[in-house]
DNA sequence: AGTTTGCAGTAACATTAGTTACATTGTTCT
DNA sequence: AGAACAATGTAACTAATGTTACTGCAAACT
């Protein structure tokens, strides 16, 4: 186990610290769809992800949802880094986007190599700097594009995610992510077949040239 | 000096940190409208905001500004810290919203008290949650409410940032906070106008009762 | 096979937001 | 005062998005 840690995460921790990581973490697999984390949550431990993506939600008053971003292998949540430390609540939702193999590392653990290793802090901020680079790119897109740009960058992270020419998502799935009805997400998917950018199907999508 | 420090920052750093702070940082005064950091900017060192509010905005490739928060004092900016540790470019502008007054803290500092204060790096995690869970209320804003409800958030977070039921601000500069057109300010200000829970002048919004 | 259910296609319409154009009213400058 | 300018008010229109309602089709179930 400790090849993959050395894999994902050799680059960035010395030999002591990944030691110690594979040492006090557990290792846990999800299944894709799989909720992670749940508004109002409080987080105990700290997912370091070893492969397969998590995508991150936000939900409304009336339980709308937007997507926010994905999480991929070498991420981490940026929620639980001061979830744990400050006892509040999680603000966000996080599902499997794919199936996805992490580590699990106690609350405690994180503060005290904050402490020891240079390499450590590093890491964690610069997790909190991609994650607000995340959230500028997704309000970049919510406030600055139409909804038809919106989808077609929707499509192009979704396929590129998971690997896969082929976008297995329903209409009203894709809805719910960008928040916006079924009946919109269909009326602009029908325009990007016209255009011969994708190829519509039952439950899936086939991404051409976008 | 050093009071005010103790003031704003007393309750969270030991005392031989705030030594340190009022060593090496150097206090500056900003006027109102004042660009603190561009866009492309780098930074090479960390306001910690006294007195005063900053705020932070987004722009897009056509140059249309967005208003993402406003930072208060006990605040930093979230950009800089990994900006300086990571020599990245700042992706947010900032603009003092009232005079304010800050310290700057050389870069180099902030990596060591990492490794030196517990209580510094509480404050820099703090700092970036404090931050994300800003950007999350500015994401629901823009993807869950209507401009209409947007406008009146926009009002009431002005009115309190400056202590002043006057906003001052024309009809076209709350366009471009909002990233939408003057006309449409101008409509949804006379109905809420209409409701009797502002009165327009000139130049400046009464705010009654939103 | 027949029924039920979920997904997708589409028309018709309502609402919200963006655009253009122009009038009106203060302010500032000379 | 008169000219020039900035801010606001409003109408009329367009575009984008949201909503309702109904259709056909495919998969799943009995």
């Amino acid at each position: 186990m400790i090849q993959e840690l050395k894999n994902n995460f050799g680059h960035l921790f010395e030999a002591e610290l990944l030691q110690e990581i594979n040492q006090v973490g557990t290792y846990k697999d999800v299944a894709e769809g799989a909720k992670m984390m749940e508004i109002g949550d409080y987080v105990r431990s700290m997912p370091l992800l070893i492969s397969g993506a998590i995508k991150i939600l936000r939900e409304d008053n009336n339980g709308d949802e937007l997507l926010l971003y994905f999480l991929e292998k070498g991420d981490t949540c940026a929620m639980t880094l001061t979830c744990c430390l400050g006892e509040t609540k999680s603000e966000i939702r996080a599902i499997a986007e794919t199936d996805a193999t992490l580590i699990m590392v106690p609350v405690q653990k994180m503060e005290i190599w904050a402490g020891k290793y240079k390499s450590w802090r590093k890491f964690v901020f610069e997790s909190y700097h991609n994650r607000l680079n995340e959230m500028f790119a997704t309000i970049d897109s919510i406030a600055f594009l139409k909804m038809d740009e919106r989808l077609v960058k929707y499509l192009k992270e979704k396929s590129r995610i998971s690997e896969d020419r082929i976008v297995h998502s329903t209409h009203q799935e894709i809805a719910y992510e960008l928040h916006t009805s079924r009946v919109v997400i269909s009326r602009l998917l029908k325009k990007l077949e016209n255009l011969n950018k994708i190829t519509l199907h039952r439950n899936y999508i086939l991404i051409k040239n976008i």
